[in-house]
DNA sequence: TAATAACTTGAACTGTCGTTCAAGATCAAA
DNA sequence: TTTGATCTTGAACGACAGTTCAAGTTATTA
């Protein structure tokens, strides 16, 4: 054949997620990009198009990290409600020190990017909408083993724990108030739990 | 004394508020500013000082706004927690489609803006705070005439609330589906009020 | 009416942006 | 060992960023 390549695709979207996700789609220049995945711009243009394309990549990572995380919480605690309650408290505030980010890059797209990168709001609506699937299977699991009211629904609740979600992590950043978010979560989940 | 500004300072800053909220910060360059609210480089220099100051007074105002929007709501719905729901039945559904953006705009400027801009990140904390101050306010007056139950605690309900209006708006924003929202917002109310 | 302080104008500066591309390097196949 | 396809390199491009400032305009004061 010929030359073969001599970089790591999946490291360096990895590499590239976490500068992206830290310094968002704006802020982060392509000459950022070059020296933390070092590589030089025409190879970068050669293998992802450009700027906005190595960003959808590096969106795909992130939603794949994160699923990651959620499938370890829940196999650990060998409960799909604990395994969630889990997965709230070390992403919103076990991690929040250690990720580049205290929010969640999927709404940092989409709360940063406008219409003329309208693939990458759509493409971060996708994945969001992914993860609510994810969290309706775990609550039809979770009504299955009766953690949960069997009267419940799990397709509302989902969306209840999006909006959690997506409020806690961002809760946490305005207030850096650890102790206080620990808290808005227990009782979260208190009300979800069949009394 | 001497000549007198030809612009409306009040007037400059809401239009440049408008601009900020829909691209951010970064999206957002003085050329585009110059345009919006209609002055030359060197007037904007000399009565903002940069774009960040600029922003910052952008960011007060739109504070402003969204604080005198709840005040009317809870005065037209004469009762504490009634004015609250229609406060963000409001903001969320209603506004969303007539507002530069559906995210709020200090949560805008807190997911977006990095160490470089440390002053932005302190004055949306600052103003985030006093909203839940706001809310805490509220939320005892509506104890007080027996809305909520009397063992509530305003603080911790203040925090739940703000968690609320923060995930709300960008899970409409993320989703599309205001009857979803809508009735979010309805679960959330009706947990809240005394039973 | 002349002087002067305050404000406005817009060209221009320096730096950085995203992106391109010709030239060089590399390795499998012939 | 030669060929040739593929990948890498980094200088260079035009566009645009935030900001400055000398020159011009305006209205008040003397």
């Amino acid at each position: 054949m010929a030359n073969v390549a001599r970089y790591d695709r999946e490291e360096v979207v990895r590499k590239a997620m976490l500068l992206f996700w830290e310094k968002g789609f704006n802020g982060t220049s392509t000459r950022d990009l070059q020296r933390t995945i070092d590589m030089r711009p025409g190879s970068i243009y050669a293998a992802f198009g450009n700027k906005e394309k190595l960003y959808g990549e590096a969106l795909e990572c992130y939603s794949q990290e994160m699923s990651g995380i959620l499938a370890r919480h829940i196999a650990e605690q060998g409960s799909p409600l604990a395994g969630l309650e889990m997965f709230f408290r070390n992403v919103v505030i076990d991690r929040r020190e250690s990720n580049p980010s205290e929010v969640c890059m999927l709404i940092k797209t989409l709360s940063e990017v406008n219409e003329q990168q309208s693939e990458l709001l759509e493409l971060s609506r996708e994945l969001l909408k992914r993860a609510e699937i994810r969290f309706t299977g775990i609550l039809q699991q979770a009504r299955d083993q009766g953690e949960i009211a069997a009267t419940a629904n799990p397709v509302v609740l989902a969306r209840h724990l999006q909006v959690q979600m997506i409020g806690l992590r961002l809760y946490m950043k305005t207030s850096g108030k650890p102790e206080a978010v620990r808290e808005l979560i227990t009782n979260l989940f208190k009300s979800i739990a069949v009394k």
